[in-house]
RNA sequence: GCCCAUGUAGCUCAGUCGGCAGAGCACAUCCUUGGUAAGGAUGAGGUCACCGGUUCGAUUCCGGUCAUGGGCUCCA
């Protein structure tokens, strides 16, 4: 007997002949499926032979989001034809979140015609029309496509090397496409339109700016509500806008781009972060140094800076007719002063640490908030040691930045290692060396991560953790660089054992990478409502009516006394204000002063969060805020 | 840097098809002294980003510059 066995994603499994067998895939939301390893449109299943076992792709996959999102952008690029017959198609895939399709249209698209598109897709959706699938010899497709005017689809089709491609055709509109796809457009259950952006033809600036819309797509309205609503939330939680609103930083257009004010507010958080820094960096034996904003020219030419890296620097000023420099990174300075002494292999490791302001020229269409600035500090370290102490090194530097990261509450990390890129300096056998003891040190942590091959830093592979958020957004900050070039180009040495001289292998690292970039993430990950250590206004007073300003102000000095941060709300407003004002500054800890209050010498203490905390002693709500402190929480 | 959009009061935003510029919040003063997320009244506050052009007259139209935002690319 003719059989077919259906593998879905959980293991359910079930059989059925041919016959049977599609709108069993169908009642199973099938959007594709998957045989050995391949996978097929639904509507290929005529072509299976017996007793094969297929996977169901559905969208519970990633495949699947993938395929069905696709879909999606040629039902959007269907719209867009239709409406604007003279757009030219370039290309539409899905991506992480969504889907994308790039147009090459004259007429700029607005907001409204988003609406159009959507409504035109709805229509498309709703014919429910299949999605057919033709293979033609790649010829005669360019000639088609030739025909249709789309160019860029020709430009794609010289470069594909088959002699065969397959072309997707709905309703009429043919594209291009390796598919699969999903049977038909009615499984498009939700979708939504977002954004109009413009991009480069294949991402190349020298290319053609097309007009590119994104989208996504869900299987349901439910999982398209959830992802709205998480936009919402990203867009609640901005940095930018809570900055203002909690008066943490600032840009200045007099100031100019990137460059970034730090008002008390933020200048607190910031300090809090600082310190906590330098105590653990001194408890972990890294020696904390300082250097200079600005060094000379030649300085960069040494570090090989200047011909590396001279389209981000900022150009040099000529003081005494010697050429001086903003400095972009910190490690010229520390490799100076790793030389001022004579080393011997028993001062090895030296770790020098730094918070070190560097200044970066980044083009002015990628600045963003404090994310992407022109003026940072960095948390920056140089290790040098020798080569056979790497591994150790760099176990003790993941297991900092693991207890670092957790301070701040990101438990979720992905990591990456990134290996020998193409151009590179050193031999293969110090890169092999190296890759193996960072491999290493992360399987001695337990650690998972990808290989990002050829991702490597020209002097040395690399190891880049991202941190993912309370929304789980992913976050490059921390990063362990090995680097061969640096000790080379400044000579550096130490005295071995044997006596003679040999170079050491320097290792850079940056936990949270920018103190600017990480407060900003900060932000965002606690929606601006920071743990009590970091907290700008750790408690507010705030009185019933004029007659307990004494009592309260006398309770404010005290907590101030005991280094808490405190402020006193006396004005002449209802005591609802007050606590709506308390709540919008998202400060955790209210203390509200009345009569009762006074007369019973105690304190009402009220959480953010709206819960009631009652009447407590002074000293009862200080050990209550102290140990939240402590704890870091 | 490039494409597109935006720039009006401290903030969020209306508005002027070219004719003395508006709201809410915030701020100030006064009234109210109120018990867990917005009490009331009055008032002050703007070279409509900047520079130039067209015009009797420009915040409005045109050109340029700067800044911000969404992307492309790059990265901490």
């Amino acid at each position: 007997m003719f059989e077919i066995k259906i593998v879905y994603a959980g293991g359910k499994a079930e059989s059925g002949s041919l016959s049977d067998i599609e709108s069993k895939l169908k009642k199973g939301k099938a959007l594709a499926i998957k045989v050995e390893g391949d996978l097929k449109d639904i509507s290929m299943i005529g072509q299976l032979g017996d007793d094969t076992v297929l996977e169901a792709i559905t969208f519970d996959s990633a495949e699947g989001k993938e395929i069905f999102r696709h879909s999606t952008s040629h039902i959007m690029a269907h719209a867009v034809k239709e409406l604007f017959p003279e757009a030219r198609l370039a290309i539409g895939p899905s991506t992480e979140e969504g889907f994308y399709y790039d147009f090459d249209l004259e007429r700029t698209l607005t907001p409204e015609d988003l609406a159009r598109i959507e409504e035109r897709m709805s229509e498309i959706i709703k014919s429910n029309n299949r999605f057919g699938r033709k293979v033609m010899a790649r010829k005669d497709a360019i000639e088609l496509f030739k025909k249709a005017g789309e160019n860029y689809k020709v430009e794609l089709l010289n470069e594909i090397t088959d002699e065969e491609v397959s072309l997707y055709e709905e309703d009429g509109f043919v594209d291009l496409c390796r598919g699969p796809h999903v049977p038909s457009t009615g499984v498009i259950r939700a979708f939504k339109l977002l954004s109009i952006a413009g991009a480069y033809w294949r991402g190349n600036e020298k290319n053609k700016m097309l007009q590119r819309i994104y989208g996504t797509a869900y299987d349901d309205k439910k999982g398209l509500n959830e992802y709205l609503t998480f936009l919402d939330e990203v867009k609640k939680r901005d940095h930018r806008k809570l900055g203002r609103e909690l008066d943490l930083f600032s840009l200045n257009e007099d100031i100019g781009p990137g460059l970034i004010l730090w008002h008390p507010n933020g200048a607190i958080i910031r300090r809090a972060i600082e310190d906590f820094w330098r105590d653990e960096h001194a408890k972990a034996d890294y020696k904390l140094l300082f250097s200079p904003h600005i060094a000379k020219l030649d300085l960069w030419r040494t570090s090989g800076h200047w011909d590396f890296y001279r389209e981000n620097m900022y150009s040099p000023m000529e003081i005494e007719e010697i050429e001086y420099e903003l400095k972009p990174m910190n490690c010229p300075f520390h490799i100076q002063v790793y030389k001022s002494n004579l080393r011997s292999y028993r001062d090895l490791p030296v770790r020098y640490a730094e918070l070190g302001t560097v200044y970066r020229y980044e083009r002015s269409g990628v600045l963003h908030g404090l994310l992407r600035v022109r003026g940072f500090t960095q948390d920056d370290a140089h290790i040098f040691c020798r080569e056979d102490q790497i591994e150790e090194e760099v176990v003790r530097v993941l297991d900092f930045t693991v207890f670092v990261l957790r301070t701040f509450g990101f438990d979720k990390y992905d990591i990456y290692l990134s290996t020998r890129p193409e151009k590179y300096v050193g031999s293969p056998e110090n890169w092999e060396r190296s890759t193996e003891a960072l491999k290493h040190a992360l399987e001695l942590k337990g650690l998972s991560y990808s290989i990002d091959p050829g991702e490597g830093v020209f002097y040395g592979p690399k190891i880049d953790i991202k941190v993912k958020d309370s929304l789980n957004r992913a976050w490059q900050c921390s990063t362990i660089q090995v680097d061969f070039n640096n000790p080379e180009r400044f000579d550096v040495g130490y005295r071995g054992s044997d006596g003679r001289e040999h170079r050491p292998i320097m290792i850079h690292r940056a936990l949270m990478g920018s103190l600017e970039r990480f407060f900003g993430i900060l932000v965002e990950h606690y929606a601006g409502a920071f743990p009590l250590w970091l907290a700008p206004v750790q408690t507010a007073v705030l009185t019933i009516a004029e007659r307990h300003a004494d009592y309260a102000l006398n309770v404010a000095g005290r907590l101030r006394a005991e280094g808490i941060r405190v402020e006193s709300d006396l004005a002449n407003e209802k005591i609802g204000h007050k606590i709506r004002e308390a709540t919008i500054r998202k400060i955790r800890y209210s203390v509200i002063i009345g009569d009762k209050e006074v007369s019973e010498g105690l304190l009402s203490v009220r959480r953010r969060n709206g819960e009631n905390l009652g009447s407590m002693a002074f000293e009862d709500f200080l050990g209550l805020i102290k140990a939240d402190i402590k704890l870091r929480r």
